[in-house]
DNA sequence: TAATCTTTGCAATCGAGTTGCACCATATGG
DNA sequence: CCATATGGTGCAACTCGATTGCAAAGATTA
């Protein structure tokens, strides 16, 4: 797996063991990935870690973090080039009967705006419903 | 107050002494409220009996939740005439500096062009930054 | 190699949310 | 007007995701 020694090389993380088996599944996964999910992906590594190397990910902008509504904060794995600016912003769609959260990258997100005196940093943006898979 | 009458009767929800103090106190905040928060401002209160006329406001459209990020879920009035469709979504502003959350009723809601065959129910929409009293 | 810093695993803790249960208030029917 | 049913309330306990303290293991540097 080159690819997570090379983001992990320009975001300047050191890699370690625990880095490298979250970095690869967040990577290998469709849909944004909870603690626990992650948790039961990688049953020989312990939460706490998990838990610290997303925050390490979170910090040095290798992940961004979704808070879908379903009590569980989930991580995708930033796209190239992302610095988690307003401009790197998407939207998310979380998936009322099957519980998956997605980026949609594709979707344009659209100057918003803000009252006088309103600064943007950044933003949590979360569209409900049915996805493709279930909206039959 | 009368106002708080007239809602309830208009949702067809019971008026208590609880419902009457929570409501009333929803009313009076210009930043949406979260458990804790209406918990500490009406300290003869039990927290249980605040929860569950919280959700019994969430279920019958007086009040609306939003997950802002800052780990509590917070609640605002609705206003007048909103049933929480899509259609009378709007933009919440989180300030990272007073930690206070905002409905912007006044910023248009931007109709998302989602991809192919996904369908909006609802949205959790938070944009994060300063407001016009921390920005300066 | 010794000293230092970082990462990891384990266990414990925190806190928001939620629930069970008994009691109380209101209203409904005889 | 009382008896019963229905729903609301307060208290205490519990759940569960998130987080932290600490000591051991590993990596880095002098």
């Amino acid at each position: 797996m080159q690819i997570v020694d090379e983001i992990l090389k320009i975001k300047k993380v050191k890699n370690t063991a625990v880095r490298t088996v979250v970095l690869r599944h967040l990577l290998s996964q469709e849909k944004a990935q909870s603690l626990k999910d992650i948790e039961n992906a990688l049953v020989y590594t312990d939460r706490s870690s998990i838990f610290r190397t997303l925050k390490t990910f979170e910090n040095n902008k290798i992940i961004h973090s979704i808070e879908d509504g379903s009590g569980m904060i989930k991580y995708a794995v930033c796209v190239k080039g992302c610095n988690c600016d307003p401009k790197d912003l998407h939207y998310h769609f979380y998936c009322n009967n099957c519980d998956k959260t997605f980026c949609l990258f594709d979707v344009p997100f659209q100057n918003i705006e803000l009252p006088e005196n309103f600064k943007i940093q950044q933003a949590n943006m979360v569209v409900k419903g049915l996805c493709n898979n279930c909206n039959k």
